[in-house]
DNA sequence: GCAAACTGGTTTGCAATACAAACCAGTTTG
DNA sequence: CAAACTGGTTTGTATTGCAAACCAGTTTGC
C-alpha cells in the first residue's frame, strides 16, 4: 500500500512517549537509581504527579520502587527494569528514525 | 538548582508531540502539500480522527487547509505554514537532544 | 426518477489520563 | 502538645484522542 515508513509512529509506546515519563526514564537510564525526592527536584514535577507517573511505569513493568526506612523516615528508590531499558532503547530508535538522527 | 538538561521535555510542544500529528507534519514536511484522501491512506487514520487533527494543527497556525472543487467533488489540500515548519524543526532539535547523540 | 450507495469530509459521545489540590500517617520542632 | 514538616497517595477535574454516527452532495442501479 501507499503507506510510508513513518506510520509506525501510531503504535509508539505511549508509556514512554509522555514527556514527564520520558524525562523520568531518561534520568534513570543515566543515574541507575534514584529516590523519590531526587526525582522530585530533578524533574520539577509535583509530588502527586511524580507518584502517579512512577506507579504507571511500575505497572508497565518498566521500573521497580523499593520502599524502605532510613532511620524513621520512609524512602522509595526507583530503578529501571531490563524491560524498561529495552523499551527506552526501542523508543529512541523509533523516534530517531522519524526526527532524523 | 539540581535540575538537568532534559527537563525542557516538560514544556515540549504537545501539538507536535502527539504521534498522529507528528506523523502528519512529518509527511507534509517532505511532500510540501497533500490532500485529505492522500493523508488518509498514508497515515491509516480514520476520517474523523484525521479531520480533527488537521483542524487542531490549523488552529495552532501550523498548517492551512485549502478547500476547493475538482469537477463536482470537494477537495482539501493541506500545507505546512512557516510557523509549522519552524515548530517541527524546533521539536526535532529538542527531541534529538534527549534521545540522541 | 428515485432509492441505494459512494465521496469527502465534520460533529458527537465516550473513555483514558495528565495534572494539581487535598489528604494522610508518621516525625520533628518550638 | 500543637504546629509544621516528611514522604508520599488518593481524589477531582479538565483535556483530548478516538471512532461511530452523521451530513450534504453525487453517482449508480433498476
Amino acid at each position: 500500500m501507499m503507506n510510508n515508513s513513518y506510520q509506525g509512529l501510531l503504535e509508539i509506546d505511549r508509556i514512554i512517549h509522555e514527556p514527564a515519563r520520558l524525562l523520568l526514564v531518561t534520568i534513570l537510564s543515566v543515574v541507575q537509581e534514584a529516590d523519590f525526592l531526587y526525582l522530585l527536584t530533578a524533574t520539577g514535577l509535583t509530588k502527586g504527579n511524580l507518584s502517579s507517573h512512577l506507579t504507571r511505569l511500575e505497572q508497565a513493568g518498566y521500573l521497580v520502587q523499593e520502599k524502605s526506612f532510613v532511620g524513621k523516615t520512609p524512602r522509595t528508590v526507583c530503578r529501571l527494569t531490563p524491560a524498561g531499558q529495552a523499551a527506552l532503547a526501542s523508543y529512541r530508535q523509533q523516534m530517531g528514525a522519524v526526527i532524523g538522527e
